[in-house]
RNA sequence: GGGCGGUUCGCAUAGCGGCAAUUGCAUCUGGCUGUAGACCAGACGUCCUUACGGACUACGGGGGUUCGAGUCCCUCACCGCCCA
């Protein structure tokens, strides 16, 4: 890995946050950075210019998903993930390991949906192991995970398969195959995941063949501080370029935090860490804090198309009456392109009236706003004052 | 003048003897954290109840048949189409 590098430029003294700036074959990231989330390489209903103007630096596209479409055989061509999608910045992929959680278990659950990713303390253990191991949508082998798809054919996903998959991708970080277990989960099955994810990653490992990626490895654990212990320490002993935080992270948002901050203590200060789908707006702050280098998540874009503008005060629903003749910006103190331009007032016409180009301009707004509130910290860091 | 068809909760629809009554739109409330997501859940006659549930008022007006009527019958009003 020549090209890869990351070094930290300044540590904070008053929590384990720390600036760098992390290398890639197309182009540098000041970290800490959010990571934008452009599943199907695209951030959805962003161009590229749009991804720059709301100053991101980094998108994350998917493996399962690119790979289900068999797109990964035509970006190979094309000669990678950015020239595919003429994004000249760094990128990542995912390994398609969330799938395994969000298509099996929790698609069985409708976690994410009708139930909260934080099902709160008070919650029974209601899963058995082979629930979890072999729902309606996955089956979860050693050797892989089999996803039944809904034309009722099968698709499998290996370590093996995911890395080859992550090179034909070309993205300048891949992720290490992984297994996503769930906040249901219980500890026989989290540690049995655990060590399926341990062996997953020396699989990864020895099945990456380009030079020019680099390869992260994800700490799994879920909720317990003892398998995370092991998962840590398993994985930072392993020649990973950098290390993902992963799986599910207790069942309150005080816990996960715990449990970030628990896991970042104990893995190697000079690597890269990221810390795999956290980042509404108020979870930045603490995440950096704690140790966070990169982070990605579908909020920001996700919740602008549902309607969720972010704003000082919290959220602005965009949809809501009150809004139809406000003609001040989302938020006032926004420099984003959107709030530069448009009302609340003509957001929330164009989101009743399903325009598209709603989803463009709300997007780059959320995307603006938690890229914002990254750079402040970036350079509060920097002055010493975070 | 004659013949059909219609009138249901903002609009549009379903309903053909057990119904506070279907569905869509609209409206309102919530939710969304490595994208199953331009998505999902709930409310949407009034009142009481934390809830289960209960009370009342309702399918153009009036009358009737029936244990029971948006639903069947009579009549009136209005709307639509066709024939004069």
């Amino acid at each position: 890995m020549d090209k890869f590098s990351f070094s930290i430029t300044q540590t904070s003294k008053k929590s384990r946050a720390r600036t760098g700036t992390l290398r890639t074959p197309h182009g540098s990231v000041e970290t800490p950075s959010f990571v934008a989330v452009g599943t199907h390489a695209s951030v959805k209903a962003l161009g590229p210019d749009d991804v720059h103007m709301a100053d991101s630096s980094i998108v994350l596209a998917n493996t399962y998903h690119l790979f289900l479409s068999k797109t990964h055989a035509v970006i190979k061509k094309t000669g990678g993930l950015s020239r595919f999608m003429r994004w000249d910045g760094p990128t990542m992929t995912d390994s398609g390991g969330f799938q395994v959680f969000s298509l099996g278990f929790a698609k069985d659950h409708d976690i994410g949906r009708n139930s909260s990713i934080f099902p709160g303390e008070n919650l029974k253990k209601i899963s058995k192991a082979k629930d979890i191991k072999e729902s309606q949508h996955v089956k979860i082998l050693d050797e892989g995970a089999v996803f039944r798809l809904p034309d009722g054919t099968r698709t499998v996903l290996t370590p093996e398969k995911s890395i080859s998959i992550q090179e034909d991708i070309g993205a300048d970080i891949m992720f290490a195959f992984d297994e996503c277990t769930s906040p249901l989960a219980t500890w026989e099955y989290s540690k049995e995941a655990m060590e399926r994810t341990h062996q997953w990653a020396t699989r990864s490992l020895e099945a990456k063949k380009r030079g020019d990626q680099a390869l992260y490895g994800i700490v799994q654990g879920g909720e317990w501080d003892d398998l995370r212990e092991e998962s840590a320490q398993k994985i930072s002993s392993l020649p990973f370029d950098g290390f993902g935080i992963g799986g599910s992270l207790g069942k309150t948002k005080k816990r996960m935090f715990e449990l970030i901050g628990f896991v970042h203590e104990r893995l190697p200060e000079q690597k890269p860490r990221h810390v795999l789908g956290v980042g509404y707006p108020e979870d930045i702050p603490e995440l950096i804090r704690l140790g966070a280098d990169t982070f990605d998540c579908v909020a920001p874009t996700r919740e602008a198309r549902n309607g969720t503008l972010y704003i000082k005060e919290g959220r602005l629903s965009v949809e809501k009456a009150e809004n139809r003749e406000d003609f001040s910006p989302i938020d006032s103190s926004c420099v984003c392109f959107t709030c530069q331009n448009f009302t609340r007032a003509y957001l929330h016409h164009l989101f009743r009236s399903r325009e598209l180009l709603y989803f463009r301009l709300a997007s780059i707004h959320n995307l603006s706003y938690i890229n914002a509130i990254t750079r402040d910290i970036r350079e509060k860091i920097k002055q010493g004052r975070f």
